[in-house]
DNA sequence: GCTCCTCCTAGTGAGCAGCA
DNA sequence: TGCTGCTCACTAGGAGGAGC
């Protein structure tokens, strides 16, 4: 991908809000691969002509000044031998900048989720020249004139492919609801979003109901899906499911696969990888760490016992 | 300290209603 | 009649308390 092809990319990841300025450059520093270019003055000069230019994005003016995104890293905490996050950071959540305000269907066929999708004012003619494509302010001037207040975003075709990826049908239709959730999932990039925080957090729905609008992506394979376990700051243990646009997935190990990672280490050790049940619940407490609970041991001991049974 | 039971949360499959 | 949107009943897993 080139150089402005990334800031394109980030602009449409960023969804029908659209990007602030300040918010482009903290996504650019936060880029993964980085961004190759140092972030000075001359750079931002030269990205903001670029996307002046670029007939695919507009340019809006927002009622009020948007805060800064904040990135947070949910796989900072992650206990590397358990696979649980063990932060109790989340308790204090970010101010949601991005409010679920789902745009219904209209003829233009904008997807997406905006608060500000009928308030915000058109400023792209103040911007550029129409033809030729030329920008009429410079870097400094538009933060001058419009602050925080100016927001870019791309089209809906750019939007739309930089979630699904170019390998996937753009032809595919989804609902209002379930786009909304792609484009959270895609704004989150490597991160990812929990479908609890979702469902719970941003779209304020019964799980259930959430349920329906993942189906349609899992359909057409948009999302992947992780196990995920998060121990909250009261001890409990709450598991969800970790939501990542196709091109953002990772391999992550889940508490189940290193449980059975040290099942299976253990059975590798014995004469004819054999055990019994006894022996191996014995193996499982002294090598399992403190942080896993018994029950999930005992759950684990049910598939073992299960196996050995048919075996 | 262990087991069993109950409650709570999260997630899912099945089925129903409405509509083209 | 088939599809879509939605709800309901159910399962799974974990926490916590009571009883032994």
């Amino acid at each position: 991908m080139d150089l402005l092809s990334i800031v394109v990319d980030e602009v449409a990841l960023e969804g029908l809000d659209g990007i602030t300025i300040p918010t482009l450059w903290i996504r650019l520093e936060d880029r993964q691969p980085g961004f190759p270019l140092k972030l000075d003055d001359c750079t931002k000069e030269l990205i903001w002509k670029s996307l002046v230019i670029n007939s695919d994005l507009l340019f809006y003016e927002l009622p009020e000044e948007r805060d800064d995104v904040v990135l947070t890293d949910r796989f900072k905490d992650i206990d590397a031998e358990t696979g649980i996050e063990v932060t109790d950071s989340f308790t204090d959540t970010p101010k949601d900048i991005y409010p679920i305000d789902v745009v219904p269907e209209n003829k233009d066929g904008i997807q997406g989720s905006c608060a500000f999708f009928k308030t915000r004012k058109d400023v792209t003619k103040q911007v550029r020249s129409k033809s030729p494509l030329t920008p009429l302010v410079s870097l400094s001037e538009a933060l001058e004139r419009y602050g925080r207040k100016l927001v870019v975003v791309a089209s809906q075709c750019l939007r739309y492919r930089a979630l699904i990826g170019s390998e996937s049908d753009p032809d595919v239709k989804l609902g209002s609801d379930s786009y909304c959730v792609l484009e959270r999932v895609g704004r989150a990039r490597w991160q990812g979003e929990l479908q609890r925080d979702l469902h719970g957090g941003s779209f304020r729905v019964d799980a259930r109901k959430f349920h329906y609008f993942r189906k349609s992506l899992v359909r057409y394979q948009l999302v992947t899906m992780q196990s995920y376990v998060r121990r909250m700051k009261t001890g409990q243990q709450q598991h969800s499911i970790l939501l990542l646009l196709k091109r953002f997935h990772v391999n992550r190990r889940t508490k189940y696969d290193i449980l059975m990672e040290v099942t299976s280490n253990f059975l590798q050790q014995c004469p004819n990888q054999f055990s019994t049940v006894i022996m191996l619940r014995e193996q499982l407490v002294v090598s399992i760490p403190l942080s896993f609970c018994r029950p999930c041991l005992s759950s684990l001991l049910l598939v073992v016992e299960s196996c050995l049974f048919f075996s």
